[in-house]
DNA sequence: AGCGATCGGGCAAGCGCTTTCCATCACTCG
DNA sequence: CGAGTGATGGAAAGCGCTTGCCCGATCGCT
C-alpha cells in the first residue's frame, strides 16, 4: 500500500501548528493522504450511501483509526445544510416531567451508539415564557438542528401560536423533524410532516375522578393547571366529564371547589390553603399534578387534617417520589419514558411518521395509599 | 440611503430557491447588499469586537432586522473554529441531581438574552459508563463546543482517567472551556485553565453523623455509594471521622454496617433489607444520598418499623422531594443551583478561574423529622 | 499646507466538509 | 471485437461566515 504524502496546504497547516506548539485537528484531507484516496472517497466511506470498494473502504477505515479523525461537525453541517443537533425545548429540566421526557429522549438518541446516530440534543429550558420559545427556535434553526423536539409547558396564547407556527414551518420546510410532545398541534400547512404525540389526559383524570367517586366522594376539589394550557384544559374536562356523569345537577358545587394554580409545589400549598379558608367542604383534593399534589398535602397537614382518614390526595404524572410521599400518592401515570423514547425515533426519522401525525400515549390510574373513603368521624377541613 | 443589489451568486441562489419553491435562509451577503456594505462589515456589526461607524451600525442593523436575517451557526463555527456550543455530561437528566444541575446551568447560559450569550447546552447522558463519557467528550470535540462541563458519575478508574484526560487536555489546549464538576480534578498538565468545582461532601457527611450521635445513636448502618467514586469516598470519610472522633476504639462496629450500592432507590431498599437480614442491630442509617435513603426508608417500613421511633433515616442531597417524603428526611443540602450557575459561569468565561482552579462549594445540614433520639421502647431491628 | 496616524471598511483567502459532475476501467453483449 | 454499462473514484465548486491585510479618507499637528 502506497502512503502519498499530503499535499503543500496540509504541510503549511502542519508546520503552523507546530509553530504554535499545538497539533491541528486532523482533516478530511489528512485522511485522504494517508489511504491514498481523495477527501470525497473518504467522505462517502463515512457517511455512506454510495457504492466505495471493499479495499478502498478498508484502508480509509485503517486511516481514520490511525490518525484518530474526528470529524469536523460544522464542516459538516454547512456542506450538508443541516446538523446532529436535535433540539428538547422544555419547560425547566430540574422538573422530573421533563427531565425524565429529556432524559429518555437523548439516551434513546444513543449519539455514542455504532453507525449514524450521532444526534446530539440540545436541551432549551423555555421557563414557560413564549418569547423564549420563539428565541430558542430561531437559535436551533440558526444552528440547521436536524430536529426539534416541542413539549408541553409555554403558554398557548393566539399570537404566540401564531409566531411559533412561522418558524415551525419554515424550519420543517427545510427539513428539520418536529415533533410536539404533550401539547396540542399547531396550526401547520397540512403537508408539512409534523409529528405530535399527546397524552390521554383527559381519559386519565376522567379515571382517577371515577375512582374518588366509587369510594364516596362527593366534594371533590381539583387543583387546576394554569389557565390557557391544553394540559389544564383536558385534565379539567376528564375531571368534569366524570363528576357530571354520576351527578348531572352537581356541576356547580365542582366548580366551586376548582382552582388554578401553577404547576409547582407553593401554588398547590398556597391553592390548597385558599380552599381551607374558604370553608366550603370537601373530602378529596385532586391536583393537576403530583408536585402540586405534594404542596396540597402539606398544606392539609398542617391545619390538622389527616390523609387519607380526613381527605383523599390524588395527583397526577406518577413522578418517582410519588410512591415515597406520606402516605403514596394516588395518581395517574403518565408514560414519560415512552413519550422520550417516541419523540426520539420521530425525531431522527428511524420511525415513520403516524398516519394523521398525532399519536396519543395511554395513561394509567395508579391507586395507592393517598386515596380512601371518606369516613364517619373525620375531621373536616 | 442607497439599496444595493445582490450579487449574481445570490440571484442565482435566489432563482433556485423559487424554481424548488422554498425559500432559502437569508445569507450575510444579502444582509450586506441590503445595507450597502460588504458582508465583512455585517459580520463586524454582529460580532463586535471591531470599530464600525454609528451610521454603518445603524444600517446594518435595520437590514437584519427587515430581512429576519438568522445567521448560519455551523459556518460561524467552521470559520471561527469554535461553537456555541457547551457539553453538559452528567450520569442521568433524569435523575433530580443531574436535572437540576443541569437545568440551573442552562437557563444561566442564558441564550437567549441580549448580546453575545448565544450558548446552547448539549446535554448527554453517560450512564456512568466511562466508555460514553468518552464517545461523548469526542462528540464534542468534533462539534467544537466552546465549553465542556463534566459532572460526576462516571466510575473512576485509571485507564478511564487517562483517556480523559488525553481528551481534556486536547479540547482545552484548543480552546474548550472544560468544567470539571462533583468530581475530583483529572491529572492535567498544569498550564490548562480547567476549572474544578466540588462539593463539601465530607464536612457534610461529618456533621450528619455527628448529628446523628449527638441524638445518641452508636449503631449507624451508613449505605455508601458505588465503591470508586469520589463523591462516595468523600462521604464515606466524613462519617467515619465523625464516628472515630465519639468513639475511636469503635471502627470495626462501624465497618460491618457499612454497605456499598448503587444510588438509586432499589439500592437503597436492596442493602437495608440485607442488613436486617443480617441482623446486627442498629439505630439509624445514613445513605449515599436521598433516593438510597427513601429505599432504605421502604424496606424499614415494611419491616415493619417506624421512621424515626425505631430507626432514625438520613439522606445526602437535599433533592426538592425530602422535604415531602414521610417524615421529612433530614439530610444534606447540595447547592445544586449555585453549582449549576458557577459552571455556566466558568464555562462561558464570564467567570475567572479562582486562583488554583478550584472552587468548593459548602454543604449545609437540614435537619427534619426522620431522625430523633433512639427511643427506649423502640422495636428493633 | 503637508504628513503621518487613525479610523472605517472592502477584498479575498480560507475554515473542512459534501456533492455534482466526470473520467476511468473492467466487463458484457450483440 | 467495438460500444454500451455499471461500478468506482477524482476534481472542484461551493456551503456562509470570519479575519488578516490593505487602502482611502479624515484628522491632528507642526
Amino acid at each position: 500500500m502506497e502512503v502519498h504524502t499530503a499535499d503543500e496546504t496540509m504541510a503549511r497547516t502542519n508546520g503552523r501548528a507546530e509553530e504554535e506548539g499545538f497539533e491541528m485537528a486532523v482533516t478530511l484531507a489528512e485522511v485522504a493522504a494517508r489511504a491514498g484516496v481523495s477527501s470525497a472517497t473518504v467522505s462517502r466511506v463515512l457517511n455512506g450511501g454510495y457504492p466505495v470498494a471493499g479495499g478502498t473502504r478498508t484502508r480509509v477505515e485503517q486511516a481514520v483509526e490511525e490518525l484518530g479523525y474526528i470529524a469536523n461537525a460544522p464542516a459538516r453541517a454547512l456542506a450538508a445544510a443541516t446538523s446532529d443537533l436535535v433540539g428538547v425545548l422544555v419547560h425547566d429540566v430540574a422538573d422530573s416531567f421533563f427531565g425524565i421526557l429529556a432524559g429518555s429522549l437523548q439516551s434513546a438518541l444513543d449519539p455514542t451508539g455504532p453507525g449514524e446516530a450521532r444526534r446530539l440534543a440540545v436541551v432549551c429550558n423555555t421557563a414557560g415564557d413564549p418569547a423564549a420559545e420563539t428565541a430558542y427556535l430561531g437559535l436551533l434553526e440558526g444552528q440547521r438542528a436536524g430536529g426539534v423536539v416541542l413539549t408541553g409547558g409555554a403558554a398557548e396564547n393566539p399570537d404566540h401560536t401564531a409566531a411559533l407556527a412561522v418558524r415551525v414551518s419554515r424550519m420543517a420546510a427545510a427539513g428539520t423533524r418536529v415533533v410536539l410532545c404533550g401539547r396540542p398541534p399547531l396550526p401547520l400547512p397540512a403537508a408539512l410532516p409534523v409529528a405530535t404525540i399527546t397524552f390521554d389526559d383527559r381519559g386519565g383524570a376522567f379515571r382517577l375522578a371515577e375512582h374518588l367517586m366509587t369510594l364516596g366522594h362527593r366534594h371533590i376539589a381539583y387543583l387546576a393547571g394554569p389557565p390557557g394550557l391544553s394540559t389544564t384544559r383536558e385534565r379539567l374536562a376528564g375531571h368534569r366529564a366524570a363528576l357530571a356523569r354520576h351527578d348531572p345537577a352537581g356541576s356547580d358545587a365542582c366548580a366551586a371547589l376548582t382552582v388554578h394554580a401553577g404547576f409547582e409545589r407553593s401554588a398547590g400549598y398556597d391553592a390548597t390553603r385558599e380552599l381551607l379558608r374558604r370553608g366550603r367542604p370537601f373530602t378529596a383534593v385532586a391536583a393537576a399534578n403530583d408536585t402540586v399534589a405534594t404542596g396540597a398535602a402539606a398544606a392539609l397537614r398542617e391545619a390538622g387534617l389527616r390523609i387519607p382518614e380526613d381527605v383523599s390526595v390524588a395527583g397526577f404524572d406518577d413522578l418517582p417520589f410519588a410512591v415515597d410521599t406520606a402516605p403514596a400518592l394516588t395518581t395517574v401515570r403518565v408514560p414519560l419514558r415512552e413519550a422520550g423514547l417516541l419523540a426520539a425515533q420521530l425525531v431522527t426519522g428511524r420511525r415513520a411518521l403516524p398516519p394523521g401525525g398525532i399519536t396519543t400515549l395511554p395513561t394509567e390510574l395508579m391507586v395507592r395509599g393517598s386515596t380512601a373513603p371518606p369516613t364517619a368521624g373525620r375531621r373536616r377541613p
